[in-house]
DNA sequence: TTGCGTGCAAAGGTTTTGCATGGCA
DNA sequence: TGCCATGCAAAACCTTTGCACGCAA
């Protein structure tokens, strides 16, 4: 709500880079932590989170939760590639995060809207399932367990 | 992966009697917890969490996070109402969860899948945006912010 | 009686907060 | 120089685990 949001810092700087590094991933402040750490340019825990929030503010961020559990994933917000004209599906097995363009789901999102009265968050839903590759995978395999974590 | 999936107790009984009252809900350990207390029938947290860990392998709940992190919230699955067939809609207002039963979505997901190679799963997406009621609410409103908790 | 389930307590993680210090403007 | 941001440490949570006891079968 305020127009300079804060100072241009350094740990803002390198939290703000990691986010557009990762930006077709979810990236968790753990995560986060540890990079910059194994980089030469650790950040205390409290500062990520601060940041964070101050970027979920600006709109630069945005944050995952489960209702309001505590527990968080991030991703960065793209200004350009217009995020909320399309949207996200999340591999449950490898946890690979696609960005999906279809005008379909632009369809669903009005159908859903003008016959149920329900305006859909584009950015803030994710489809979950399988994709091609895991799905595939999983043909050619047996019956076991895939334990995939990146 | 076991037929006969451990005793019947009175504690079982209890989380899953509040799960079924509850299954139009995203619930949560805590939830669950103070509510029980409320009641006269408190059960340990741990309890809570191996029951529903149990459910969860029974198939009779379902857990709900992000990506892999440590945080959850539970869901009553209905033998009967098929909720595989239809998605959820959750409310970011008001926390309220929509059954959306609509053929527009299960083509969707043909779709996403014969077009895009992903299959969707309809158990584990949720559609997060606004419902009716909260969107005509804020179109009375001026701008102000809106916080509602359950 | 057997063995799983429970409760309590402790441990392990994650997120938040307080306070003195450091850095941006 | 005036604040805001940072870092550290502590606190507050949430979740998991160990162990002795109770209860279902």
């Amino acid at each position: 709500m305020n127009g300079s949001n804060g100072y241009k810092t350094k740990q803002r700087d390198l939290i703000l880079n990691y986010m557009t590094a990762h930006r077709d991933a979810h990236v968790t402040v753990g995560g986060i932590s540890e990079h910059l750490a194994n980089h030469g340019t650790p950040i205390g825990t409290a500062t990520i989170y601060r940041q964070l929030e101050k970027l979920v503010e600006q709109g630069l961020v945005r944050k995952y939760t489960v209702d309001s559990a505590t527990c968080a994933c991030f991703q960065y917000v793209e200004p350009d590639r217009k995020c909320h004209e399309h949207f996200h599906l999340k591999c449950e097995r490898c946890g690979k995060l696609i960005h999906l363009e279809c005008s379909f789901v632009g369809e669903l999102a009005s159908h859903v809207h003008k016959e149920h009265g329900f305006e859909i968050d584009p950015l803030r839903t994710v489809f979950y399932g399988v994709c091609r590759e895991c799905s595939e995978l999983s043909e050619k395999l047996p019956a076991g367990k895939e334990e995939n974590n990146e």
